[in-house]
RNA sequence: GGACCUGUGGUGCAGCUCGGAGUGCACGCCGCCCUGUCAAGGCGGAGGUCGCGGGUUCAAAUCCCGUCAGGUCCGCCA
């Protein structure tokens, strides 16, 4: 139907006849004789020169022979990449009439996304969307040659599971056959792949839709892609490595540059110097700790058992409502105040500094090397919660879209094995119940429980988790002394896990593995705030397809089928 | 479950604080003119339940209350 795309037109093919296929982007009539029509195909745009009587509109689906020719002297177009040549002697074919396009579909005004998203099918037409999708593609590509080449086999597993009511909230699909019983979506294919490791498959991946039924957010939909690995007879080095190797080759691929090695911080060392388990590294702003000055001090602002600092170039020009409002930030956090302190050639500017004492003074004068017109934020209070409040404000202040500037990727490793304690009083785990402690830390899991680190870890891009994982559990008295830490007894873990744990029974290989969100990272490639511009069809915040209007009701038929009872609405 | 922002011809905005006739701008659309445009140009035209409901008022796009939709965030996401 067609020889070529329309951008791959070029001055080699003088004089040559040609077919393209697209859609006419515009239209430029200069009365009955001449018109220029701009075909658009996936590969761009071309020019052809018709007769002014030829009756096509914007969006009409043509079919267009015509002779390339050279554009005449003066008329090349430098912004196009076809601009030199033309389609002229054309004839156009309409293929599809089209009315009206409900918003424009070149690049020139930002449509709201409400009007994009009822008309996806429209707003795909549009180059970001083209480009958007077709990055994401490559980075698949990509990813499976990466860990083809691994030796990874890429296995393929049910979307339809069994409940595990643990984490994340299911997706619920009913039973015809099995009336009153159910199936869930997988949140992931974590329990799947761990048995494969028993199968045999010592390195597995696969490119797997996870869903999760929790609400949404600018990187968080429904469903969403991971690349899911797993892999036996490795350790925790090994796993990042294949992950590492997998990820800068698709970033090489799509940038051209491939990024140095991948740097790693323990969880401790980010909690300490960036106050998050995701640290943002396109900028500095690492978090000071006072402490020892204020260990004694008379401050009752400052009595506290951690005192954390934050310098903030040039920000001794924010104003008094802007300070207010980073007050009111950190006490949102749970902070009970934040003291700020504006660097001047006077000294400190702050209803604090006549307070102080000269030792503390210096101290906060001299915060990662601060200078005049310099801001110093402090904030009092337990380790962890001083940590995290300052690492808040550092991101307000200091960080840009997630999708400008540098890709800075870090692995966080040693995460806690435990973090707080539910409504039960039991542990909660950090990552999940099968995850592996650090050896050095066994004795603890006893003893003193929050003290012990586990062998999970994540990878981290420009402060998006981009995904985590963890060495798992493979022997059976480790496990039963987690189980037990969590406060899960044995009758509980075998209805809960026990089709995984009675595999475990039959020779159970030592692994590990990894998931990391493929929306997520292709956004950040994409220069993307919003995993949705990177998915083709995309849910709303509520939750709902604007294009398709799902949720809907189901048929009589279907309700009856699946012995539902619908209650009522509201109720 | 909660906080904040947005909603005005097909699209993007302005108008809203301080109420006074659906007022304005740009794009698109329709018609006419135009033989080198490419954000084409000129002239003319059509197109509106100011998200929806209620209230205040002589009078509401504008003020108040409620509600719906979209977004950002908190909770949630082992």
């Amino acid at each position: 139907m067609r020889d070529l795309l329309c951008a791959s037109i070029n001055s080699s093919m003088i004089d040559q006849k040609v077919t393209v296929c697209g859609w006419v982007a515009k239209r430029r009539e200069h009365g009955e004789h001449l018109a220029f029509l701009d075909v658009r195909d996936r590969s761009g745009v071309v020019q052809a020169v018709v007769d002014g009587s030829v009756d096509v509109r914007s969006e009409y689906v043509v079919r267009v022979t015509g002779t390339v020719r050279r554009r005449p002297e003066g008329t090349l177009n430098d912004r196009l990449a076809t601009g030199e040549v033309e389609l002229t002697e054309c004839s156009v074919e309409t293929l599809a009439s089209a009315e009206p396009p409900p918003f424009q579909l070149d690049e020139r005004l930002d449509i709201d996304e409400q009007v994009r998203l009822r008309f996806r099918f429209l707003d795909l037409r549009r180059e970001k969307m083209q480009h958007n999708l077709r990055l994401r593609a490559k980075v698949n590509a990509t990813l499976r040659r990466a860990m083809d080449a691994q030796g990874f086999c890429e296995v393929e597993t049910p979307l339809l599971w069994a409940p595990t009511p643990e984490g994340a909230r299911e997706f619920v699909v009913p039973s015809r056959l099995h009336p009153g019983e159910f199936y869930v979506l997988p949140q992931s294919p974590q329990i799947a792949k761990q048995l494969l490791m028993v199968g045999g498959f010592d390195r597995y991946y696969q490119i797997a839709r996870c869903l999760r039924d929790e609400d949404l957010r600018a990187d968080r939909q429904f469903e969403f892609t991971q690349l899911d690995l797993e892999a036996s007879f490795v350790t925790q080095d090994d796993i990042l490595a294949f992950v590492s190797e997998a990820v800068l080759d698709a970033a090489e691929a799509v940038t051209g540059v491939r990024p140095g090695v991948i740097e790693s911080m323990t969880w401790a060392q980010a909690l300490d110097l960036y106050g998050t388990d995701k640290p943002d590294l396109r900028f500095a702003m690492i978090l000071q700790d006072l402490s020892a000055v204020f260990s004694k001090t008379e401050v009752k602002a400052f009595g506290a058992p951690t005192v954390k600092a934050l310098r903030v170039p040039d920000g001794a020009a924010l104003s008094r409502s802007r300070l207010d409002q980073l007050t009111d930030q950190a006490k949102g956090l749970g902070a009970k105040g934040l003291a700020w302190f504006r660097i001047t050639s006077e000294g400190l500017d702050s209803p604090l500094a006549r307070f102080l004492n000269e030792e503390e003074t210096r101290a906060i004068r001299a915060v990662d090397d601060a200078q005049v017109g310099d801001l110093v934020l402090c904030v009092a209070d337990e380790y962890e919660p001083a940590c995290k409040v300052l690492g808040a404000l550092r991101l307000t202040l200091g960080a840009q879209p997630v999708g400008e500037g540098a890709h800075h990727y870090v692995w966080v490793t040693e995460f806690p094995m435990f973090e707080g304690i539910d409504d039960e009083g039991n542990l909660q785990a950090a990552h999940h119940p099968f995850t592996m402690p650090h050896p050095d830390d066994l004795d603890l899991i006893e003893s003193d429980p929050l003290k012990v680190r586990s062998q999970a870890y994540d990878l981290v891009l420009n402060g998006w988790e981009l995904g985590s994982g963890s060495v798992r559990i493979h022997r059976a008295d480790i496990q039963s002394r987690i189980f037990k830490a969590l406060g899960i007894s044995d009758e509980e873990a075998e209805s809960r896990f026990g089709f995984l744990l009675g595999a475990f029974k039959y020779g159970a290989p030592p692994h590990a593995g990894f998931a990391f969100g493929i929306d997520r990272l292709v956004a950040i490639f994409a220069g993307e705030e919003n995993i949705r511009e990177v998915i083709a069809y995309p849910k709303t915040q509520s939750g709902t397809d604007l294009m398709t209007g799902a949720p809907k009701e189901i048929t009589e038929r279907q309700v009856k089928d699946l012995r539902l009872k619908i209650a009522a609405k509201g109720s």
